[in-house]
DNA sequence: TATTGTTATACTCTATAACTATA
DNA sequence: TATAGTTATAGAGTATAACAATA
């Protein structure tokens, strides 16, 4: 979490060969070069998702909800009845990892697992009232801090980048 | 890794407010709703940037190199003497998890630990002969890889991607 | 006194195998 | 036979504290 973007010095990379063992007197690097590495998708998308993903864990300590509790606690608002297995199909999780975060929902009362209508062997997902409560100031509080982020950008960009960060994995 | 986005569904989201005590027949979900963590740049980042790793991962894999050690090895390569607090700064690593990545490639046959010309508690990184050839490839294949991926969007589209992300994290 | 590299260690995240009850 | 939820557990990734050598 203490990345520092430090381009510059666009010198020649990749200089004389010095083999392990021929180790004569070798130079100091001053400002690193990270222009390749700049110039990959997945290197860009890792870094700006970590610096959303950063404020996201401030903003939403309040609440004590890491981002998959608030991922999944959206899903479940936005989705009353969703099943356990809909939840790892909508965000790649994996169904042994979802039930201990499920149950301390419920420890918290905010979640409540109910029969499912038409399967008995899976249960359908609902938010408590005091569920519904947090949700609501939570995703106030998001889309609040998506506002902050994007302030870096123009509503045209930062729709345009939404577009195109979705044609990625899509 | 099996993230699978399905959107669809407009009706309204968050109906009526079923406590955990009432439990009355409640409908199942058919489609999950998932536009509002959609609109979120967070989410939008991380699942692009899930996805071009997940390609990455397959395609550096006959490597033998994780993402981390190929930024680090693709440093190093355009950085010469560079040194493992450098290394930290740039790729936002902690240095005791750096001391057995830099092991371990030490072992390979790929870098090698040389004095640091002005400071003898540090060493200077540097690639072997090995390490060249390898990364000469390596980055070869990432930036074939990268234009795979980006084959969803424009040239002029990839530029605006990158750039906007940049933004994003600078 | 501060910093580089390092060890030891703990905590979180992610992944696999296997069980049960239903389908 | 296959699937939903669960348990137990292993492995990778990420974090903090503390020490020796050097600045």
């Amino acid at each position: 979490m203490n990345a520092s973007p430090t381009p510059t010095r666009s010198t020649r990379s990749t200089r004389s060969a010095p083999s392990a063992s021929s180790a004569q007197a070798q130079p100091a690097v001053e400002q690193v070069d990270t222009t390749f590495l700049e110039s990959l998708l997945g290197y860009n998308a890792r870094r700006a998702s970590l610096a959303v993903i950063s404020v996201f864990l401030e903003r939403m300590a309040p609440y004590g909800l890491r981002p998959v509790d608030f991922s999944v606690l959206s899903l479940v608002a936005h989705n009353p009845g969703i099943t356990s297995r809909q939840l790892c199909g909508s965000l790649a999780l994996l169904p042994p990892n979802v039930v201990g975060l499920l149950n301390t929902l419920e420890k918290r009362d905010l979640i409540a697992r109910q029969p499912h209508p038409r399967d008995r062997r899976a249960m359908g997902l609902h938010l408590t009232t005091a569920g519904q409560k947090l949700m609501r100031d939570a995703e106030r509080t998001a889309a609040q801090l998506e506002a902050e982020v994007a302030a870096k950008l123009t509503p045209a960009e930062l729709r345009t980048l939404l577009k195109l960060l979705k044609k990625v994995y899509a």
